[in-house]
RNA sequence: GGAGAGAUGGCUGAGCGGUUGAAAGCACCGGUCUUGAAAACCGGCAAAGGGGCAACUCUUUCCUGGGUUCGAAUCCCAGUCUCUCCGCCA
């Protein structure tokens, strides 16, 4: 979200800014209700100062002024929140602005291949697809889940389940001993209020699973990702500037409704409502954000390094980054059925765009308070490295060999094959 | 599911109709003292929002939303959340 104050000192500027990601709101509306917001605001306070005063007077004479102050002030309220509602309706659903870096774009197409890393396979056969591999095996099983539970939901079986575990348990091993993070393992349904603070609402409400809890209480939702949970950890704080950075990891089921993606990955499970993700957030300095991505960034593919997978770091143009992202890197992994790198991890600097929503700061040297900056990536998604690591890793026999760093966690396995 | 208790500043915790934005303690910051540190002593220390070039100033905020009153942290109603005890269950 942004800061009014901000935006006010150069709504041209801000207006040009925001042009950059195809959104297309009235702005010039904004800022006349912000302009009328404090008005009221003036006016209100001009009256509660009198109101105020008569009190602090006791003076029986004045009380009948007093009381019409009163009837006043509800007129001024009245008027004002219904400004002040359509002020927000604007403010809450405007994405984050581009940093300068990003290049201008539309869509994914406009996004920018950065770097290659790592050897393509060169398969004197055909290479299979995971979903392929995986059912020949025994050890994927989507007919069961559609029968358990509906479409775009998987079993994982055997020693596929081992290698999904043993994925998640190195990444987490590799960020928490080697990376400086803080493991978490956190609530996986969270409120109303931490979802707008990330900002998964109120604009996107129609990609989430909404939890029927008891009647009366507050909206609860299953985490689209763990970043949510994560990131609102210091939600409502004013933290030390010492303390910073803050960086959390955890392992987590991922729901999402998927919704508008119909038809697009329906087979495979590349595209699932649940899926297992390895997510780092850090909390830092404002002014640290973007050497913050970058840590973040090599965090994430120090892993893909690791497992030998190939992959490439692209940097999203200003029409395809995410709604409170200033900045994103993708990191796509080569899958060799499709013949073709696909996202495997996107790491975001947010700026203080989810703070301001969050209302996290902190004190800095100079004693004044200010946002903080929050940054998330994925590190990575579980379900796809799965998905990676068969497809590049699979033999002629449809065998998969298990690579060196993940054997030391399922038991010295090499390779797995048909039962 | 049944029975209670509570929600106040970064934290602990007083206040229970009228300069209370809020005692006290801790933490934190500055100073004196000290070779340095600790201790002791002195002083400072909430946030959000509005106005002003600025010094500064005003308003709001004691869980949330209503109500009573000239005036509410304090009284009334509704809700949310937290804790304790019993029962049940992983």
């Amino acid at each position: 979200m942004h800061n009014l104050k901000e935006i006010r000192k150069d709504f041209e500027n801000f207006k040009k800014a925001l042009k950059k990601r195809s959104v297309d709101i009235d702005l010039n509306n904004l800022e006349k209700l912000d302009k009328q917001n404090r008005e009221c605001i003036l006016k209100r306070e001009t009256l509660e100062k009198e109101k105020k005063d008569i009190s602090k007077l006791k003076d029986k004479s004045l009380f009948d002024r007093s009381k019409k102050i009163s009837q006043s002030i509800e007129e001024i309220i009245g008027k004002q929140k219904k400004i002040k509602d359509d002020l927000e309706k604007i403010l809450f659903n405007l994405p984050n602005i581009p940093h300068k870096d990003v290049p201008i774009g539309k869509d994914e197409n406009d996004n920018v291949e950065i770097e290659r890393f790592g050897q393509i396979p060169n398969f004197d056969f055909k290479a299979k697809s995971h979903y392929e591999l995986g059912e020949k095996l025994g050890m994927l099983d989507f007919d069961l889940a559609t029968k358990t539970t509906g479409s775009r939901f998987v079993f994982v079986k055997d020693k596929l389940a081992l290698l999904e575990r043993a994925i998640s348990n190195f990444m987490l091993d590799t960020h928490v001993s080697k990376n400086g993070y803080q493991e978490i393992s956190p609530p996986l349904l969270a409120s109303e209020n931490s979802m707008f603070g990330t900002g998964q609402l109120p604009k996107f409400e129609n990609d989430q699973f909404e939890v029927k809890l008891d009647d009366g209480s507050n909206r609860k939702f299953l985490i689209p990702t763990a970043e949510v949970i994560l990131t609102n950890i210091v939600k409502d704080q004013i933290l030390n500037e010492k303390d910073l950075p803050l960086r959390f990891v955890a392992s987590t089921p991922c729901f999402r409704k998927e919704a508008g993606s119909y038809g697009k990955d329906t087979k495979g499970m590349i595209r699932q409502h649940q899926f297992y993700k390895v997510e780092l957030v850090s909390i830092v300095d404002q002014s640290k954000c973007l050497d913050e991505l970058e840590r973040m960034t090599n965090c994430a593919t120090d892993i893909l390094d690791l497992l030998n997978l190939p992959y490439r770091k692209m940097i999203l143009c200003s029409g395809d980054m995410g709604f409170s992202s200033e900045k994103t890197y993708d990191i796509e992994v080569w899958l060799p059925s499709e013949n073709k790198f696909r996202e495997i991890s996107s790491c975001s600097s947010c700026s203080t765009f989810q703070s301001v929503r969050m209302k996290t700061r902190y004190k800095n040297q100079k004693k004044e308070i200010i946002y903080a900056g929050t940054l998330n990536g994925s590190g990575l998604a579980v379900g796809r490295t799965l998905i990676a690591i068969l497809e590049n890793y699979q033999q002629i026999d449809g065998s998969i060999t298990i690579p060196k760093v993940l054997r030391p966690y399922m038991n010295n396995l090499e390779k797995i094959s048909l039962k």
